[in-house]
DNA sequence: ATAGTAATAAGAATGATTACTATTTTGGTG
DNA sequence: CACCAAAATAGTAATCATTCTTATTACTAT
């Protein structure tokens, strides 16, 4: 499944996932480009955040409760979720490779990686 | 949304949990105790593990591109997903809060919890 | 310009989960 | 025990996120 041909549609969507850092989902982008692409299709937009993520443009970022969302930052990084409204944060510390190789030794299992997705209330949701 | 009267049924999902450590999912839940239950519906085992998952007799745990799953064990813990067959294990080390109140003072946020999802191939699946 | 293949739009289909409603259980109380 | 109100259930419809299908259109190498 692999992009072979350029598309304006996954260009439109690339650009939507990177400048819109509220890490958006495919209804959001769909939402987004729609007003001023009313032909474009929904089904399009799911395809190409998922040819995108496939091919390392985009990341996938899945978050319980709702539906996955995409991420224009690809350098390994984790997330925060506000328990309230959902929102999403990017979370930049050192990525803890560590902690693989500590579950590995202590398990035996082949650890190839792993997601830390952080609870938070966040500022908006204080009151 | 409590719980404030006992059923036969609620108790049976409980055990089906409890007792199978596959993590076992809702569709799971269900066929298992349809055999013998065959008036059970789908949405009671859906009704139920939601209520147990709130009153913390049990754990929800949200694994990327599955159905929920849920987990008898309510000790704080971690799991690892088997990117092949998708089968989850538990993972028992040491709750790691401080990574919580480093994110916490590195952001400024209000810091809750935190989950891990560590991706494996499983030793069935290495072949 | 043409041909071959990838990508699209539109809508149907699927899978997981929740909502609705009439009926049945449960757990007090007299 | 009989009665009653609240809670829970079974069965089914509805919803939400996502994928699939198909006929048509766009892209690119020749």
């Amino acid at each position: 499944m692999a992009i072979r041909k350029y598309s304006r549609q996954r260009e439109l969507i690339y650009q939507t996932v990177i400048e819109n850092q509220v890490h958006p989902s495919a209804e959001f982008v769909y939402n987004y480009l729609k007003k001023d692409n009313p032909q474009l299709s929904l089904g399009t937009v799911y395809r190409n955040l998922q040819q995108l993520s496939e091919s390392g443009a985009i990341c996938r970022v899945s978050i319980p409760n709702q539906p996955d969302r995409f991420d224009g930052v690809t350098e390994p990084h984790y997330h925060a979720v506000c328990s309230k409204c959902g929102r999403v944060d990017d979370i930049f510390i050192d990525n803890m490779t560590d902690i693989d190789s500590l579950v590995a030794s202590k398990t035996g299992l082949n650890i190839i990686g792993h997601e830390i997705v952080f609870k938070t209330i966040c500022p908006l949701c204080k009151n």
